[in-house]
DNA sequence: ACCCAGGGTCATA
DNA sequence: TATGACCATGGG
């Protein structure tokens, strides 16, 4: 590892913005669903999707599986992607089900319950990484396109390696540290999202380099 | 009008 | 294994 190191990094960021607080959402269930509609996907749009669930009284796996995919797809098409991710939706709350729900899921160990989750269609390395953190609350490190383009600019990556190749580098050097990871993904998701002052878009920011506020993209 | 957004699957070489 | 096509809405 180059400099500044992972917790140089993560101090830096959190001194910048402070404690994040999250996931977004009340349940563990709504976490997880939140990962799947949030796929390649802005969280504003699947906020709006959300909402629709809720407001229809649908947030719940057994509805979900037991509700027509039209009326589904209708709910989630604020998020994009809505004919897809009502397949996804679907095929994760029947596994869900038959699973047991989440204090059977819970029950699980960490390698076994991401074997689980990665089995369902529609759930990727991520999309199983933010459950595992965010809704199940295991050290598991999550790595999206900002966490990647970011330590890739810092350094720290050629931006060859593989999802699991970078997540476990991450995960050994940290040590498995739940809340420090929880924190960690969600401030990168922050800063991604501050424009930067001085060029915007200019693709060029890292961290303290550019900006002087300690903005970059 | 264009670009991007908290990815994943499937078909093809 | 490694690309490419495809999925689709909403905000800047």
């Amino acid at each position: 590892m180059k400099s500044p190191t992972l917790n140089a990094v993560y101090h830096l960021l959190y001194d910048t913005y402070g404690p994040q607080h999250w996931w977004p959402g009340e349940t563990p269930f709504e976490v997880m669903v939140g990962a799947i509609l949030t796929q390649n996907t802005a969280w504003t749009n699947v906020e709006k999707a959300i909402a629709n669930l809720v407001s229809h009284n649908r947030l719940d796996a057994g509805k979900i599986v037991a509700t027509r995919k039209d009326h589904v797809a209708n709910w989630l098409r604020p998020s994009g992607y809505f004919n897809v991710k009502t397949e996804r939706l679907k095929n994760f709350c029947r596994w869900y089900l038959e699973k047991g729900g989440f204090r059977a899921l819970s029950r699980m160990d960490t390698a076994q319950l991401r074997v689980a989750l990665l089995s369902v269609n529609g759930v990727g390395p991520e999309t199983a990484d933010d459950m595992l953190l965010y809704a199940f609350e295991r050290p598991v490190f999550v790595i999206d396109a900002y966490t990647r383009r970011l330590f890739v600019r810092l350094g720290l990556f050629n931006g060859n390696e593989s999802y699991d190749t970078m997540r476990v580098d991450i995960e050994s050097i940290l040590g498995p540290e739940t809340v420090l990871f929880n924190e960690y993904h969600a401030l990168i998701v922050r800063h991604a999202k501050e424009v930067c002052r001085v060029r915007p878009r200019c693709g060029n920011c890292v961290l303290l380099d550019c900006c002087p506020a300690g903005l970059l993209s």
